[in-house]
DNA sequence: GCCGTTTTCGGCCCGACTGTTTTCAGTCG
């Protein structure tokens, strides 16, 4: 049986968890668990690369025994090392150790002390009060584990653009905390990831007990989890976790660091760090005892023989090598961006005029904002026939004619791609339109191939654009369909096709390694916002932030070209 | 289990907070 690379991190994080609780060598379930990270992050499948020969054991992190597991786990499914393991070790004990607040030492004492290996069991003996009657455990650790439990079976990643939403007021109200200096996001949110698992707050003060007292008296807060003076954890209620520190101003670049991670590019740094004979922690990079750099970031890198990294390629994708090869992307940015193309107004599903949807891209200063309401197949949106496509396209005409050459509103669709990989409207109105922005709303199930050659026979047309929310994911929502998406950016590039990075707070479509994947193939993204009234032309900044975590120029971005240059990128000849 | 501009063996990031302890192990980020 062939395995996905989703699935094969999981089988190797799963390793890595039960190896844990059976108390091996630490360091080799850190092997285990990096590489679970590094399948995920690839950006083709395991499988591909196995049948082209690549060696696995060059992926930073895999040695020759974990290409050799891996790419057995891509071929079979199975590996036996973990069939050995969950004979002595029940495969559900990894589930425990999600639970926050309980670890592999005390999921190993409840295993062997009260047999528990599933959450039910965990819950039936939480009631029955036999926990806290174990050895090491407590009444305390008892009822974190309870609440742990409770919060487990609630839980979900928070989507980026509601964090936003949560975090503003909050930052508001710490500013007004006694002594506050400076104030950042760290963590997640601040890597602009597409979700975050909780909110970290960085502060600066000369007196962090003043903060934190400050803090917890933020009314959204449900529940205290932890305090010191330094550190603090609540819960508000909305469910998402909010983790404050406060550090002096001296460490604020080391602490920022930290706090920013990911956990995986600090321990590279750090890693660095002592092979200069320098250590690096929260408060500041030091020689011996002596610190020598922390006020900021920069200076931290610039200490390591690294250029500044950006928060949004802190992943341990390669962007330390790039820095030190000073190779570095420049990452685009929303002033590049000149236009949205895709977007909706009141003759389908929009909520807007095309009057009111033009004034609000003329007011971000776009010289372009593409049209592209739905067409006839998607009754439920109300989708455009051609005549009255045709209607719109002489009002779009009477209003560009008093925009002058300032702003121009571009003659699009949003064309269903039919399940026979045709295009919904004829070409005798496509091609009357400035560009066709393709999309897939139907017959998500069909099987990979098939859903594959839907597509690519779509781009066969040439009025073929862009394609639009190219996986068609919704995020903790709807899987993405099965494509391949490698083929898909390939026929994309041979037939002078583009792909869309729609911005939409739940689609964020394609992911940020599936951009990278696009930049590597050679393939422009149009980031584009699919807004549905005119405030969702705001949707443009997840976008550029989804676009910068997969290593995103401008040159690669298709509307950061000026209209000329646009009308030129989308000829097909 | 991985890795090497001192190393093919002996290292592997580092500190805060909590609870159950009488000095520290477990967990987290």
């Amino acid at each position: 049986m062939i395995m996905q690379n989703s699935e094969i991190a999981a089988q190797l994080s799963r390793l890595a968890d039960l190896l844990e609780i059976e108390g091996a060598n630490p360091f080799r379930v850190r092997a285990y668990r990096n590489a679970s990270r590094t399948v995920a992050n690839l950006p083709k499948p395991v499988i591909d690369l196995v049948a082209e020969k690549a060696d696995l054991a060059e992926l930073p992190g895999i040695g020759a025994d974990l290409a050799d597991k891996i790419s057995t786990l891509a071929n079979t499914g199975e590996l036996i090392l973990l069939k050995e393991i969950e004979q002595r070790t029940p495969a559900l004990l990894s589930e425990l150790l999600k639970i926050e607040g309980l670890g592999p030492k005390h999921v190993k004492v409840l295993y062997n002390q009260l047999g528990i290996h599933s959450l039910a069991e965990l819950k039936r003996a939480l009631g029955e009060n036999k926990i806290c009657q174990l050895k090491g455990f407590g009444k305390k650790t008892a009822q974190k584990i309870q609440t742990g439990l409770e919060r487990f079976t609630a839980r979900r990643r928070t989507k980026l653009y509601d964090a936003i939403q949560l975090a503003r007021p909050l930052l508001a109200y710490l500013r007004t905390a006694p002594g506050v200096d400076k104030l950042e996001m760290a963590g997640s949110y601040r890597r602009k990831k597409e979700t975050v698992g909780d909110l970290d707050i960085l502060v600066t003060a000369p007196n962090g007990k003043l903060i934190v007292d400050h803090f917890i008296h933020y009314p959204e807060i449900s529940k205290i989890l932890m305090q010191g003076d330094t550190r603090c954890s609540v819960l508000l209620h909305s469910q998402l976790q909010v983790d404050l520190r406060v550090v002096p101003p001296i460490s604020y670049g080391a602490a920022l660091l930290y706090f920013t991670g990911s956990k995986a590019h600090t321990i590279s740094l750090r890693r660095l760090a002592l092979q200069k004979d320098l250590k690096i922690n929260e408060y500041g990079v030091f020689h011996k005892e002596k610190r020598i750099a922390g006020a900021s970031e920069a200076e931290i890198y610039e200490l390591l023989g690294l250029t500044y990294i950006e928060p949004e390629l802190r992943e341990l994708r390669g962007e330390i090598k790039a820095s030190r090869l000073k190779q570095l992307p420049r990452l685009v940015v929303q002033q590049d961006i000149c236009g949205d193309l895709h977007s909706h107004t009141n003759a389908t599903d929009g909520e807007n005029s095309l009057e009111q949807m033009a004034k609000a891209a003329i007011n971000k200063g776009y010289q372009y904002l593409a049209i592209t309401d739905h067409s006839t197949s998607l009754k439920i949106a109300r989708g455009l026939d051609t005549r009255r496509l045709l209607a719109q396209l002489e009002e779009i005409d009477t209003l560009n004619a008093q925009y002058g050459s300032q702003f121009t509103l571009l003659k699009a669709i949003e064309v269903d791609i039919l399940i026979d990989g045709s295009l919904d409207l004829p070409n005798a109105i496509l091609e009357k339109l400035d560009l066709r922005v393709c999309a897939i709303h139907s017959h998500f199930g069909l099987a990979h191939q098939k859903q594959t050659e839907r597509i690519i026979r779509a781009m066969d047309n040439p009025y073929f654009n862009i394609l639009a929310h190219p996986t068609g994911r919704l995020i903790n929502k709807r899987q993405a369909y099965a494509i391949d998406l490698e083929r898909i950016l390939q026929a994309a590039k041979e037939r002078g096709c583009f792909l869309e990075l729609n911005a939409q707070p739940d689609r964020l479509d394609l992911t940020d390694i599936h951009c990278r994947l696009a930049k590597d193939i050679g393939v422009k993204l149009a980031i584009s916002t699919d807004a549905h009234n005119a405030n969702q032309l705001d949707y443009m900044q997840l976008g550029v932030y989804q676009a910068r975590r997969g290593w995103l120029e401008a040159e690669n971005v298709l509307n950061t070209y000026n209209l000329t240059e646009l009308r030129k990128l989308l000829k097909r000849d």
